[in-house]
Parts: C-alpha cells; structure tokens; sequence
DNA sequence: CCTATTATGGATATAGTTATCCAGATATCC
DNA sequence: GGATATCTGGATAACTATATCCATAATAGG
C-alpha cells in the first residue's frame, strides 16, 4: 500500500529524530534503518528538496531534520516521496467536469482523504524521544534476552 | 496509493452490478470501463479465481457476480487482485518477535487497518441500481448538454 | 457433430520502481 | 591550500507491474 520508498524515508526521519546531537550520515543511517546505502542517498535527496532533512557535505557533514520532530508528520514524509494521489477528475477521461466524480470514484477519493487525515495527526515525536518505551523502530526485543 | 488494476477490478464488479440482465464480455466491459481489454482479460481472471465473478464461455457466454451487490465489498474486490498488506512482523528484520512492532510501525498498521475498515464498509450496491442518482462510473455530465 | 463464440492462460513486450555504481561538487579540517 | 570526508546526481541494472499477443479449451447454438 505504501511504498518502499516512503517505508525507508520514515525509517530515516525517525531515526534522526532520535538521534539530534549531530548530523549523522547516509551510511549511518543505512545502517542503523537496513536500508540499501545507495538508495537511501536517493530518499535522502529527496527528503531534502522537500525541506525535511538538511544535509552538510564534508568532514562531520551528514543529515539533520529541518524542524523539530513535533512539526513534521509520517504525511509531510510520505508526500516528500511518493505524494498520496487524490482522485480530483475523473479517470476514465470521460467529459465528467472535475468536481464530479461518480459515486466509487467518491468513494475512493473519501478514503485517500481519510489516509491523509489521520496521517497528518501523525507527528514524528510520537516515535521520537526519551519518553518512548521501546527503542525507536523496532524493538531488538530484549525480553528475549532475560 | 491503489494499484491501476484495483482500480480496473473496481470499475469492472461496479460495471457489473449495473448490469445484471446477462452476462457481459470481457470486451463489453473492457470498452464500456476504458480499461485495456487483454489486461481486463486477466483482472476478471483473478476475480473469478476469488469467487467474486462467474464466467460461462462460449456463446451468450461472459461474466456475472456471483453475490447479490450488497455483499461484496471494495475490500474484497481489492483484496482479489492486490491484497492490502498489513504490517505483521518488523520489516527490519531484527528479532522482534512477530506480534511486538515498533511505534512507527504499529502506527503505519493502525492506518492500514482503518483503510480496511473504512472499505469493508464500502459495498458495491452503494454504487449500483435504480438508487444512484449519477450514472455508474464517471457521470457523463449531462448537464453540459442543456 | 460442426461452427462460432468466449474465457483461459502462457509468452512476451513496455514502463515504472527499486537498487547499484561511480564521477563530480562542496565542505571541513589541518 | 591540500587532503579527506561527504553529499549530489547521472548512468545503468534488476525487478515488478502493466499491457499486448495469440494459441488453446470449453461452451452454446444450430
């Protein structure tokens, strides 16, 4: 449903969110998220052109979020790479004029909506910070270790 | 966000539902939805394998659903050709144990669940019979006309 | 039984997404 | 200013989704 692109684009922010003493770099980042190094470069890029990360090149250069976590959502992420297509004319190129969308398509539509909404009350601090009870991503489950 | 062929598939069961007298062809309704028609060809295909249309070949052959309208869902029809993929298991791989994701990714699934939710409510009769006030599918804007 | 019609499904082509590689640009540090 | 670290971005490959083509199987009707 979602892309892998953007699966890999909120691995990273969540991560930076998590970890904000100073830039950290693409290949720390591949590896502390398993994301493939080379096409998190990519994501990354992206993540720039929207305004989300901030990169610095050279020595102790690397990546920081442009904003504090609690103003970026998992939507501002998802849109930076793979934007949620709303359904604003009809796509069977029949002379529906914009507004009017037929009932599925409505319905359709209603649910993207939907998607956007409860992904914009998705703050990044959410996954982010001291207050969070399992590590950031997911858990090495250390329960296992007792 | 929904694949093209959902989006085929959709356009096909609600074709369907509005046209219940005989079974149709795969080019009637291949050019009655403007989807491609061999690639309908295989759409109808899935849908006859997850029991949601029935096909009778030969003369006067074509499809039909197999339910009354009111009891197929666009979950199902989706679930036929593109299943909504939940979030079970960590997708990093690291050993969290199945049942235990991580904030992020209990979150991206609580999104997926309601996506189901929102269209296991959704039945193709609200988009079919004398009901509908529009035409099925796109309406063809007959207001334009006066 | 024969013919026409229609679905079934395999093979292949095209396009888009994901992944890799590497040369260049830019910044930092000494 | 030189050396090194790091991002930037173009080129390409591998994979998946979408689309097309066509031979075959099954059915209806005569």
């Amino acid at each position: 449903m979602f892309s892998q692109t953007a699966e890999y684009a909120l691995r990273a922010v969540v991560w930076l969110a998590n970890h904000t003493e100073a830039p950290l770099t693409t290949s720390q980042i591949a590896s502390a998220t398993q994301v493939p190094p080379d096409y998190l470069s990519k994501v990354l890029l992206a993540l720039g052109r929207s305004g989300i990360v901030n990169a610095r090149r050279g020595k102790n250069g690397g990546f920081t979020l442009t904003k504090p976590s609690d103003e970026i959502t998992i939507l501002d992420v998802i849109n930076a790479v793979d934007p949620v297509q709303r359904i604003h004319t009809c796509p069977l190129g029949l002379r529906g004029h914009g507004a009017q969308l037929c009932p599925l398509h409505r319905r359709l539509d209603d649910g993207l909506r939907q998607i956007e909404e409860t992904f914009r009350n998705a703050k990044i601090s959410e996954f982010s910070g001291e207050h969070i009870p399992v590590a950031p991503l997911c858990p090495r489950n250390e329960a296992a270790h007792a």
